[in-house]
DNA sequence: TTTTTAGTGGATATTTTTATCTACTTTGCA
DNA sequence: TGCAAAGTAGATAAAAATATCCACTAAAAA
């Protein structure tokens, strides 16, 4: 399961592009209002993205975030590495320390493969193809779409 | 992902098992040292387990944890049910409080099959079948086995 | 019956995650 | 030029998860 933080910061960049596609920058007020995620904490979330240059961000007025349309399609394990990081990916399903391949625990290769498949669909799915879902209607997100 | 809680009260289960089998009862110290756990984390998590009739306990000399050989085997998932709850195979992908099949966040039909299959495995997966691969050398829990 | 061993219960502490607040800088526009 | 809008930085707070401590009870052995 993804922390909350990775959460926001996934649904706050889906708005984001949804948005940048309406010409706009919406600011972290609106984001957050609009995704349920807590005002501030959604800013700190945003700030840590541009750090990392997933996104960019404009000050002063008419200021607000957006995606580069120059940039790549940004895909889901981008944004999980860059707020949790990939521990989830890697770390052994009970925990052990020295748990691999060749010396699995128990639980090791039932769980690989579920984990593996997580791992493919984060790296495989682009924030962009989520915002996709969302203007032609198969999604939704929270009050956009309706 | 697990809790740690849970990863250390699945390995420390399992280590109760394998030990059962020798007819020995292990006591918290014992078993925190072996699967590599916090002493008196491990000791509250087995107060909890013994609290919901997963696990037996025996006070005093020679006393100990163990299961009891009547009951029927014991699930992954029961025990994640009794540490930290299931919200781990309910909850939304990206953690849309409104998302649901027929109000599909745009990563819900895909994250659903994986979650899915990972509650699957948890629910068909029990302590004993996990002490069993140990026990025919399949598998390790750190120390144990070698 | 006393001593020792072993789990229990409740309080407390630490760490991590989540969330908030305030002062500051940048930018556009009147 | 100066005001208002908007992101930034750093400090702080609150909540949850993880971890520790100690006094107490139960049971077996000496």
């Amino acid at each position: 399961m993804l922390t909350k933080a990775t959460e926001y910061a996934i649904r706050a960049m889906v708005y984001i592009v949804l948005k940048n596609r309406e010409q706009k920058r919406p600011g972290y007020r609106e984001i957050a209002r609009e995704i349920e995620a807590p005002e501030h904490f959604t800013a700190k979330i945003l700030q840590t993205l541009v750090k990392q240059s997933i996104i960019q961000s404009a000050k002063g007025r008419g200021g607000g975030f957006f995606c580069s349309p120059d940039r790549k399609p940004v895909t889901i394990i981008e944004v999980i590495q860059h707020v949790e990081g990939l521990k989830l990916f890697t770390r052994c399903g009970i925990g052990l320390s020295h748990c691999s391949d060749t010396n699995p625990c128990p639980i090791h290769n039932e769980y690989a493969i579920i984990r593996n498949k997580y791992q493919e669909l984060a790296a495989l799915t682009t924030i962009q193809s989520l915002a996709d879902k969302i203007t032609n209607g198969h999604a939704v997100l929270n009050r956009i779409g309706s």
